[in-house]
DNA sequence: TTGAAAGCGCTAACAT
DNA sequence: ATGTTAGCGCTTTCAA
């Protein structure tokens, strides 16, 4: 491949032009500019990153860090969706994305590689997961720049962006209260699984169940399930099957699921028991994943702004490395609600009678 | 950051004694080894990627590039999928992957960039749309070392990996009629839509029918859609709606659809007609998706060895990067069939009465 | 406006 | 067993 040397000798030059008019700098006569270009062009010569790196220090490469595992269903459209936002912020800064996922067989694993080799200028975590103690610290000490998204480590000098799932969870259930629906189901995860976030989002419902019921709600109306099929399966039978039903629960008109996976999930599962959404139930998801799947109805959920915060991500880390004595930035989101044909107005057409 | 002479000096030995350490070359005192082990240790120092790239002339990254747009739904799942066997095989061969997404509304992006520049030693460009031609003599002009996933590009040098869809169109179409069904539609793609995958999934059916019934299948049991809901919604009333379906048409007892998302939203719709599956209805997707959805029931399908296809493309695209002379590969996967509860038998129980 | 020299971090080839 | 020299491709600094 064609070096500067190459380029430089066949414009009759010498190399440290040819750098120049790379560089775009000023101080080259019109015509040597030209020679150089031609010859350029001739030699198909594109600047090798590695020379370049050398003695810039800068790779122009940032390092995506999750222990989000592919091949897994719903999360891959999470990480998917920040993609979206990260590759369009690095391609507008032309910067490369190196991918690094975490995979929790190889324990003795070195996540910080790339870093340390500088292959990569900064990192971008990709929590669900908490960033261990120890990878804090030691990003801590090596002074790396990085931002986490989706988790909120409690350090002095990591920035993060989370989105605000308690106060989702709160709209949401006003949204829900809306249309009239009183007898409302929290469906969540089975306590010995635990998820901050779904954890808020449980939390904003009941916060907003308190102000407009102004009562606690009822602890019967709170479904816990793993993420599996099965589990999911009873947890709607345990609610609606009158023959699986605890004695005095009421039936809800509205379950309000903890993720649209479930929500979807939980969707196929009322129609095996011959009850219609939002004819008979209305649901209510939360991620905003349902909208690319074809569900039939349309799911009414939280759409959070992956894309945003993907792109707001890339943005902050390139100033962290740009001025590594900027201050932690600390970005919360908020969720939007999106409805769908899967919330009834109760007592309205369309919804139940 | 440390260097390979700041180690020297601590050491107190010359920086080339610190290479051979590294390196793990013989012909060093092991109480010199020992010191300069020391001095990395107490320094923190770890090798810098540039400067090997920079003599070495390898990377030891690879390029993904595709067209697949992130944050689309089900198209994640088959990215991830390839990602989840290109990742084992980086990791167990000490590569990095560098992520390439092509976006179309940047025509003039250069996508061989990051070759050029000589960031990755080689490409994997995973299909779905078939590489450009231009792009094509690019890659051979400048002898890429190369690999296409899921598309068979017709040029000497490139190689491929794809799946058989004819053969699994056959086998599978060869299950259904295993379990006694007769009449079995189609669901494919909308004329407007070509996808080259999808008509060999067809053609596999028309073929195995044609061998087990002795006749052509029936044309009116081709039903082609679009994308989207509203149209997978239409094409199963004009299946199964009686006021919809053409007069004279059989009702099928089986539906072979081209991909897992379609067998989804088919359940769906066919349970808003009250019909139930596998019981009124038996479901056959494609692609093997539907195994990481919750989906109730479960979903027979073809399962597309996608990981083992990525891992495959990387140990090849190792092979092209380090001997620039081998022969072009061509690799032709096998898609096994992959049962389900929506795959009933006809005439016992749990099947259609 | 152009060029020469030095150095970024590393390794291969050649001394010692 | 260890060190010296040169060079990978590029940019920065200084000189002409």
């Amino acid at each position: 491949m064609a070096t500067q040397k190459d380029v430089a000798k066949k414009a009759g030059v010498s190399f440290i032009t040819v750098s120049r008019v790379i560089n775009n700098e000023g101080n080259v006569k019109e015509a040597t500019r030209k020679k150089v270009e031609d010859a350029i062009r001739e030699l198909g010569y594109f600047p090798s990153f590695a020379g370049k790196a050398l003695n810039s220090g800068r790779n122009n490469t940032i390092g995506i860090m999750t222990p989000i595992r592919f091949n897994e269903g719903i999360e891959n459209t999470y990480l998917m969706s920040l993609l979206k936002g990260i590759e369009r912020a690095c391609r507008e800064n032309g910067q490369d994305i190196l991918l690094s996922p975490m995979v929790e067989d190889s324990g003795s694993f070195d996540y910080l590689r790339p870093y340390r080799q500088r292959k990569v200028d900064g990192l971008i975590y990709v929590g669900l997961q908490s960033l261990s103690g120890s990878m804090i610290d030691e990003i801590n000490d090596l002074l790396i720049p990085c931002i986490v998204i989706a988790d909120r480590p409690g350090h002095k000098r990591i920035s993060w962006i989370d989105t605000d799932n308690e106060r989702a969870g709160y709209e949401t259930t006003k949204q829900i209260w809306k249309r009239g629906h009183r007898v409302i189901a929290f469906h969540g995860l089975e306590p010995a699984i635990h998820n901050a976030n779904i954890a808020d989002r449980e939390a904003g419902f009941r916060r907003a169940f308190r102000e407009l019921a102004g009562t606690e709600p009822d602890e019967r109306l709170f479904i816990r399930s793993g993420y599996d099929g099965e589990s999911i399966r009873k947890s709607i039978h345990a609610l609606f099957n009158p023959a699986c039903r605890y004695r005095g629960t009421p039936e809800p008109t509205a379950v309000f699921c903890s993720t649209d996976n479930r929500a979807i999930a939980v969707v196929q599962e009322l129609a095996s028991l011959g009850l219609t959404v939002p004819g008979d139930v209305s649901i209510v998801g939360f991620d905003g994943f349902a909208r690319f799947y074809h569900s039939s109805p349309t799911i009414a959920t939280n759409a959070q702004p992956l894309p945003e915060m993907g792109e707001l991500a890339v943005r902050i880390l390139l100033e962290h490395i740009t001025n590594r004595n900027l201050p932690r930035r600390e970005v919360v989101m908020t969720v939007p609600f999106v409805d769908g044909e899967s919330l009834g107005n109760l007592g309205t057409p369309g919804g139940r009678a």
